[in-house]
DNA sequence: GAATTGTAGCGAATAAAAAGCGAATTGCAA
DNA sequence: TTGCAATTCGCTTTTTATTCGCTACAATTC
């Protein structure tokens, strides 16, 4: 059964905001998620949805939705054959080795979500502006990891965590740029970077 | 199954002070944590929670609450959702959009490979030792595409693809190396570059 | 071309569930 | 057997979902 374009931004949003928060959102954090001004239209994309077997949800119970994982599935498209290494330096040899590599290799069993960078403030790490990041939802992370900090609930950034006593610094790793000093309290950690994935046009 | 707002705060709340202390809490703990006033308001939420299947419990027994992990249903790893753009440059906008992302949006439905590069000679593209790069098997490359060659039948190497006349010159990114010139009739070409995996310990 | 169907949207009224309270009661364990 | 913690009861408030009547548009069918 097909989809609409409106109909993938409401499932995008679904999945997005449970993942992010833990939680399913009301009709009206969906509303003004996706830019709607009546409830009434949030059911009747709800209601169809469930309809297409895309989302289940129990009648009349808040916060209820689940977003059923997408049908099953392209062949085999997700695990790449490994062929070996090859030298960016000196051209040396490609050989032909057996492994392959997953997003499952990055992911393993935790729960990871993915953003899309914006900016060059990791541009020394080579994490640039385009890329995705494939965060580890956690709450803590480890002197030196690099991770996606909120800083008084408002500014989401990417940066390398560092406590210096009751402070934490989250350092750019670009060399233009100053770090972030601010009160551990004021600090909450989303998540640690895990990977990334780039794409070329 | 879903779960609400409150009901998330209910969990945290448990499994941090049990992580915390060893042990559960009493339900006058629970509620004073959660800013209750009425036991009676917190033994509703851990019933509901019990039905929900998140937690056991002994009844009628002091501090006798488990909370279990979330079941890792999740067979679809492979898709992972794009909660939204995050500033690396100056901290800007929170997570706000949402759609998703996997290797099968990079991949379509070529045929590719992975090779894990080893060198610097791309570094000035931020590709660098350790990563992956996700290569489309095909024999031929447009102007300035990022590819990997073989020359003389021999070597693969991985630069940026430039024709001049009847030679080939392999473009390395990085200001301190000098570009491979080659007759086109030696240089073969085995892929060109998708993507980029990158993962960190 | 006209009628029909499905999607997308609005605002207001209604109904139900979730979340809360205080007080009384039950049941385990020391 | 006694004290503390868990359970249960009736009740209120807040949050959330549902429904109704309406407009509009695009695609399909008659």
């Amino acid at each position: 059964m097909a989809i609409t374009r409106r109909q993938k931004e409401v499932i995008d949003f679904l999945s997005g905001f449970t993942t992010k928060n833990g939680y399913s959102p009301s009709y009206e954090e969906i509303a003004s998620g996706l830019g709607l001004n009546s409830l009434a239209t949030v059911h009747k994309h709800i209601t169809n949805l469930q309809n297409k077997g895309l989302l289940q949800r129990a009648h009349n119970r808040s916060r209820s939705i689940d977003v059923l994982p997408p049908r099953t599935n392209k062949k085999g498209f997700e695990r790449l054959p490994l062929l070996g290494r090859i030298a960016a330096g000196q051209p040396v040899e490609a050989i032909e080795t057996a492994e392959s590599i997953s997003l499952g290799d990055i992911i393993g069993n935790r729960e990871v979500f993915a953003l899309e960078v914006r900016g060059d403030s990791m541009r020394d790490e080579h994490i640039v502006s385009g890329d995705y990041v494939l965060v580890e939802r956690t709450r803590t992370a480890r002197e030196g990891e690099i991770v996606v900090a909120l800083i008084d609930g408002a500014d989401a950034t990417l940066k390398r965590f560092y406590r210096e006593g009751s402070m934490i610094r989250l350092q750019p790793s670009n060399a233009e740029m100053a770090p972030i000093y601010a009160p551990a309290a004021n600090v909450t950690i989303q998540g640690k970077v895990l990977g990334i994935l780039r794409k070329y046009s």
